[in-house]
RNA sequence: GGUCCCAUCGUCUAACGGCUAGGACAUCAGGUUUUCAUCCUGAAAAUCGGAGUUCGAUUCUCCGUGGGAUCACCA
């Protein structure tokens, strides 16, 4: 048999989850490897639910699924729902082809139906953990085989009881003793196939060439190359992804170690270009010094011979600033369609909203933030309020830090309004054309400061040519004079 | 415990067996016209330990150590 079958076929890949749930940050990376090298290679690549465990199946799963892959801009060639050459996309829609390849091991005498009740077998793994020697059920496979009725669960006589060694577009050679081989459950006894056997023969009927999976597989693979040997089948190309650890290291990210739901990441406010970009950096890098990636870079730039051995760390930080610069490359309408949805209703409610002000106060908010929860949290804090609301404040802190009495404030305060009466509006910069010269002669932290604080009533804020124009020339106006009456003499 | 995998700054990583081990995030320090933010510049920061091969080892081999994965009628 042929293990090694080079000639040039067309690449297939595909991404095989079961429905058990949300997709996190490790699925997805699973998924966007085995897309890009579909994509890399002109090849196809094929979504497939595996859902053999009705057990753990939960509802609305195949969706949530598809709307996370949506999201990030992962297209499938086939997938569930689709007219395909190979049938369905969804396991349990398949159930006859997996009955019939395993009457073909059946025929050949290596298949055979388990005689034992589930306690027998228990029995049997209790007493090999009692003698402090591995367990394996292939140690009690019986002389002769009876008819399989579909009953009782089916399993795979091992072909050949021999160390398995397998090469790894990843990992180089790889290998694993005979303690490893065991005969395996191929048809459980509610009639479904295991993950074992189901991916091994789908992925042969849907033309698979390389089998991209997270390494917590690589003790399975002398179960399933017993499978395609007992079947006489070629291997698939394989490509061990490294884990994604918690950020902590101390162990696999999963559902269980705080791994979120891949959505909650759009909720947050990142751009799916950035998680993207974020992900094919973890376990994989360019061999340049570029880092920050579109979906059609990654696509031609991927190389599987540049994926990491080692399990990384998620690092959350990153990820941020990962966001940040792919927010960078928005433009000014494509990120205030970005922000749009998040925009608190208390903006609308306050007294001085109007589209006009939201449109200038944009651009200081883009330069402040690295997602939408981000803006949220500073919007909650009061950070914008200057915007669209009068500010109140402590007339102490008009007073600058070279002066020793708020009052001294006062007459700077007086110029500066007499020379925004007749100032150019149209800019920030031409605001500050007008103010510059007093600046520098009085004193620019003894202008600017009282000036800022009385424009936003906040000791930290934007510059006060920004809030200026954004609040536009009569409420400028307004609220100087306001501070200067509240100065006082 | 058995089996297997992995190991470069705190983190993600680069380095045909050959410059001073490079870049990015985070950190710290300066600067960028007043504060915050942005931006720029700079600094500190790593080859797990021990043998071996070699003129020369981050790189190859072995041993040790540490971490991880897996041992289901789950995938």
């Amino acid at each position: 048999m042929d293990h090694n079958s080079s000639e040039t076929k067309k690449v297939v890949t595909r991404f095989a989850p079961s429905p058990t749930g949300f997709m996190h940050i490790g699925g997805v990376r699973t998924a966007l490897f085995a897309y890009l090298y579909a994509r890399k290679n002109n090849g196809t690549f094929i979504l497939r639910i595996e859902d053999t465990d009705k057990e753990r199946e939960v509802p609305g799963s195949i969706d949530h699924i598809q709307n996370s892959l949506r999201w990030l801009g992962i297209t499938w060639d086939y997938g569930p729902g689709m007219e395909t050459p190979f049938g369905s996309c969804i396991q349990s829609e398949r159930l006859p082809l997996y009955i019939e390849f395993a009457h073909k091991l059946i025929e050949k005498g290596l298949a055979y139906p388990d005689p034992y009740t589930p306690e027998e077998v228990a029995a049997f793994k209790e007493t090999a953990i009692a003698e402090k020697r591995p367990f394996l059920i292939r140690d009690h496979r019986p002389e002769s085989f009876c008819t399989w009725d579909g009953t009782k669960p089916l399993r795979l006589k091992v072909p050949e009881i021999k160390r398995y060694v397998w090469q790894d577009v990843v990992r180089g050679e790889l290998s694993a003793g005979p303690e490893m081989l065991d005969d395996v459950v191929l048809i459980k006894s509610d009639g479904y196939p295991t993950y074992n056997f189901a991916h091994i023969i789908d992925d042969l009927l849907m033309g698979v060439t390389h089998i991209m999976r997270a390494d917590e597989f690589i003790s399975s693979m002398p179960k399933f190359l017993s499978i395609y040997d007992a079947l006489e089948i070629p291997y698939p190309v394989f490509v061990t992804l490294p884990p994604i650890l918690r950020d902590d290291r101390t162990k696999k990210l999963g559902k269980r170690d705080g791994a979120k739901d891949i959505l909650d990441y759009r909720a947050d406010g990142y751009l799916p270009s950035a998680m993207m970009n974020f992900l094919a950096l973890t376990g994989w890098n360019p061999g340049t010094e570029q880092e920050v990636f579109s979906h059609d870079e990654l696509i031609t730039a991927f190389d599987i011979t540049k994926i990491q051995k080692a399990g990384a760390a998620f690092n959350e930080e990153k990820l941020l600033w990962m966001n940040r610069q792919h927010l960078n490359l928005l433009t000014p309408e494509e990120f205030a369609t970005f922000l749009t949805p998040a925009i608190p209703a208390s903006f609308k409610s306050a007294p001085q909203y109007n589209n006009e002000t939201l449109a200038r106060l944009v651009p200081t908010i883009r330069e402040r933030i690295n997602t939408l929860t981000e803006f949220q949290a500073e919007v909650e804090h009061g950070e914008y309020d200057w915007a669209f609301t009068a500010p109140t404040y402590d007339t102490d802190i008009l007073k600058w830090k070279n002066d020793t009495d708020v009052k001294q404030a006062r007459p700077r305060l007086q110029k500066a309004l007499e020379l925004l009466k007749n100032a150019d509006f149209s800019s920030s910069e031409t605001i500050k054309a007008t103010l510059w010269p007093y600046a520098e002669e009085v004193g620019k932290g003894e202008l600017l400061w009282p000036l800022r604080v009385c424009l936003s009533g906040k000791v930290q804020s934007p510059d006060p040519f920004t809030l200026a124009y954004t609040i536009g020339q009569l409420e400028t106006l307004a609220r100087i004079q306001s501070a200067c009456d509240k100065i006082g003499e």
